[in-house]
DNA sequence: CCAAAAGTGTTATACTTACACCCATGC
DNA sequence: GCATGGGTGTAAGTATAACACTTTTGG
């Protein structure tokens, strides 16, 4: 049985997958390919297959890209322009994902030819993939400030330093360490390990990690890092 | 052209349309006019068109139902289990729309038996309605506590007990008078009127108003209304 | 021994919370 | 004149923001 006479459309999922690489943040790109704009740069996506969800497209698709399974995504909002594919309308679904670098070797998959591109110098995309990039990274900033999701980024350990970092490169803004290391460490979501990592400095910094413990039980406080205006009237 | 070898879905619009009464939350539902589910409860829905945008047949179909135009929508998240409509697979996109119910004086579109249920007694929904009702409050939960949304739901002129009731109603919590205007009016988003409701109090209180020129300048501080814990694992 | 990054405390200010009485009016 | 809901201020506690010096160690 059919619902009839209605128009059926092509569903797409696309993957925008963010990742830090201790000074800033990056973007995984392929260069597409098939027609049209074969070659062009362009967020990995495939079409949603008859007997899965949007969320398990947007699993397998990430895991044919990166080889990783159990990546922390979250569906974007649809994009639905009539015109934003020049072959066919296709409604798109972007989803985010948030990996650490490290973890992605470049496993099997160069036959995407995928790329790390820094955010702040993205080359052109196709369709309206820049669009999709802009609104994730708002809604990343977003959530970030209230949710602890920025880890996701981040090894299993990780230092004060680098997680400062990526709050100030998430906000391009300078925050003091003191002030942040003692909110950080007051949602009590850290545990401190015995080990320093001496990659950056002589002197080392603690490694810490997440007390999946308290994770549950506890919650971050707001963080000011965003300016309040933008809070307010941006993003979802 | 098209692209070959590919399933291709409906996609369908439904309508979360939430009214304030000044005491409680109400939801317009409608009563399903063709099979499956024939007059059962239904949210407003409509498949997409070839040539409108989610957004556009979102609108549409609102003013189909209410015969109101220029009414705050935002999309919620697509619903993609391909098993959701028994009839056939569809896409759906949830949208919420917050009404003014005055506004909505059951126009010449008797013909969709649409009725306001609170939102506490909400009958039995079709399909995945419910799920998508329970996001739709959330992600209201979680935006209004950090944007001026709520003001939609009230006529031009609204009075601060109006205003507080919503708060009260939407995080099921009491809150100070004192305190809660204290902060409102912080936000220089009021403006107060010169006429007083007399409806439900022999005194009468003040009417406000939105002040436009600061809507765009100025921010809400955030309202601590919901608990931190919820701020922090649940929602978008 | 010195350069470079890590670590640590205090104070002033702003925001949040808790709390109680008088006011205006219609009946 | 009294019952009902509207309006208003203050003080204590908590969170934020601004600020600079000492520690460690590899070279």
């Amino acid at each position: 049985m059919q619902y009839s006479n209605q128009k059926r459309l092509l569903v797409a999922v696309d993957c925008i997958i963010f990742g830090f690489d201790g000074s800033e943040y990056k973007l995984l790109l392929i260069q597409r390919g098939f027609a049209p704009e074969k070659e062009k740069w362009s967020l990995m996506g495939g079409f949603v297959q008859e007997t899965e969800s949007l969320d398990e497209a947007a699993n397998r698709i990430l895991n044919q890209l990166t080889g990783l399974h159990d990546i922390y995504m979250e569906q974007i909002q649809a994009f639905s322009r009539p015109d934003r594919d020049p072959i066919e309308r296709v409604l798109a679904i972007p989803y985010v994902a948030l990996i650490d670098i490290e973890k992605y070797q470049r496993q099997i998959n160069d036959n995407f030819h995928a790329h790390w591109f820094p955010l702040k110098s993205l080359p052109k995309l196709i369709f309206d993939h820049q669009e999709m990039v802009d609104l994730a990274l708002n809604k990343l900033r977003y959530k970030a400030a209230f949710h602890p999701i920025l880890f996701e980024l981040l090894p299993d350990k990780f230092t004060l330093p680098q997680l400062q970092a990526m709050y100030e490169g998430l906000y391009e803004t300078k925050i003091d360490k003191r002030n942040f290391t003692r909110k950080l460490l007051s949602t009590n979501l850290l545990k401190k390990e015995k080990e320093k990592d001496k990659s950056s400095s002589k002197k080392g910094a603690y490694y810490y990690s997440l007390d999946e413990g308290h994770y549950k039980d506890n919650f971050l406080s707001i963080h000011n890092f965003m300016p309040k205006s933008e809070i307010f009237f941006e993003s979802n």
